[in-house]
DNA sequence: AGGTAAACGAGACGGTACGTCGTGTCTTGGT
DNA sequence: ACCAAGACACGACGTACCGTCTCGTTTACCT
């Protein structure tokens, strides 16, 4: 069982807190460990005692928490790629992604172990979703064959992806997801005829 | 015009190519400007005459000599949608640009003035292109409409840049771009039906 | 009275004897409560349950426990002077009290309330017999007037103090005290004079 | 010849005055390399560029420069050991010494080359000119031999050193070194009798 | 016998200083 | 005006230690 005093439990979320407060604010350069401590209230060895880094703490503040529930079956496959453009985008959104995402994707590229667990936690979990989604598309008939799903993957997050954190334009009138909606349908359509 | 003494040819030549070496042997981080200028031979100072940042530096070293010279026109646009994704596929393929591509993004986003730089010389001349591209198809009657150039932008771009430089598996058989040339293709006659 | 669970015995001697062997082995900088609970099998608490700092501990496992028993009367100052000087080598040399006074001097300059307490137990005790000594002296004759205590205490200790915790130079032989003793006898009588 | 900038002349001063001033003002443990850093308006990398450790900073900032002017010959033994006195009090007295000695001999004793430098830099001169008084004793005639110059160091500096670093008492009434002259003289002439 | 109070090992807590490193600027003497 | 060398201010990093605290458990004494 657990010996020695046990962690406290409000630390976890005041210090996750404080980055994402911090990087809204300030931006990823500004959001120091230090800063982040002492936002929090907190000393800085309670932070490195839970995370390794501070790209690893950033993705668990940023990135893990967001609760990407697996989008309904709509009933046809262009309604699934919607639904799954609209998660994506959902998950890419937001002030603290905004800030963060670059700055920590290029720590992630840096740490091969986060980058195994990035993989993992973020697109792997996209990606399961796609394969429901494509194996629904192949019983309904829409698709002839199931198509690689990580092609299928890179088609779908890729566009909006590059759109919001590379591309300084505002997202089209009618919304991002709703316009890359049809486009992209026919080109999963394409991909699995 | 020009007083006192004219900087050495080779300096430019030798400090760009000290960065993709380090580059590709340590990754953006361990590519220290000292250890550029060591490498290179050089003081810092003259790195710094010719480059305001490390980001520009990098930039001008890795993004910008890759030549991007406008695709022809390939009498389709199924064609000219292949050729674009070959060419944006080359721009971001390399050992040094898959070390830099993320970190480098990180910094040009923290700097609005280099954003606005690398916006207009790396997105700006493929988004001509892709113009070009899509009036060539209105002409042809391949479309009915030109579609939003940025929009077809983030659907040809965001695929090969998701699977270069987030995804960990190889390249699908066959290669990357021309996996991608059909599916994309059917994106783009979606959008301008 | 005693209410709850009386405090274990052998831990005091164990933690006393954890900082013994530490200081020899490591010095007074590595010498940490840490590491002392550890070797000692000892959580932290129980030390702090025992003494308020570092200087307190390294102090009562070091310099506290050296029994200085009072020098017996020898018959004359010449030979009290001689008893008193291996007295005080005694509890100035030794692994330990080299690895630990100049850093446990300097701990206890920081902290007034350790200040006073050291000196009372240490010097204190030491000044004591000091004063017993000269009035001996007194009464036998072989001083006309009992001189300042303080000033016999500086001489005879400083000599010791910084020939041990200051030179480098190996003890003359003969033995140190043995090599003092004539002059600081000579010194005592001149101050009595 | 010296390649590269120079380094900037006033640095060295501010920092070591700046050392002082936070000796005199906050003790040993208060004097932060940080603080030094920012009181002389100087990177902390400026001052490690000069010295090693903290050690090594306050050792130049507050030993090294006091100057130990050699005592004149005042024509006896007796005058010779009272002008030593007067050196050994003045070289220890003074806030800026009184709050860092304790300290920096525990940080000396620490780190060997250190101890080395500082045995060569401040006891080695002191040593130098009780060889010259003793010589002069000699071929006065006050001494029959020169007695081990290392002991009488030890019974010069002992006393004042414990007096001013060890106890808490007010120097005696006239001074301390005068008032160790005389007993000190006699530990003197009975060494070299 | 059962309750209570304090001690126990373990280890997390806030705070603080350390010494290192990288960036972008500046200052030499020399070309 | 340029060059190589290298010092400069600034500021973040991750580590280490101190002295305090909070767990769950154990051991005595006192009803």
């Amino acid at each position: 069982m657990a010996r020695g005093r046990p962690r406290e439990e409000g630390i976890d979320d005041a210090v996750r807190e404080a980055v994402r407060a911090l990087l809204t604010e300030s931006g990823y350069q500004r959001c120091t460990i230090d800063a982040v401590a002492a936002r929090a209230g907190v000393g800085k060895a309670a932070v490195y005692r839970r995370w390794r880094s501070k790209a690893e703490l950033v993705f668990a503040a940023v990135i893990h928490p967001v609760e990407l529930e697996p989008p309904e079956d709509t009933g046809s496959l262009r309604g699934d790629v919607a639904a799954v453009l609209g998660v994506i985008q959902s998950s890419l959104d937001g002030p603290e992604v905004k800030s963060a995402l670059p700055s920590l994707l290029a720590d992630v590229r840096a740490d091969p172990a986060l980058e195994a667990r990035f993989g993992e936690a973020f697109l792997g979990r996209e990606r399961g979703y796609l394969v429901l989604m494509l194996e629904r598309a192949v019983v309904r008939g829409e698709l002839s064959r199931r198509p690689d799903p990580a092609l299928v993957h890179s088609i779908l997050l890729g566009p909006v992806l590059t759109w919001l954190h590379l591309f300084t334009e505002k997202p089209p009138s009618g919304g991002l997801a709703a316009s890359l909606a049809s486009p992209l349908h026919a080109a999963v359509v394409a991909l699995g005829a």
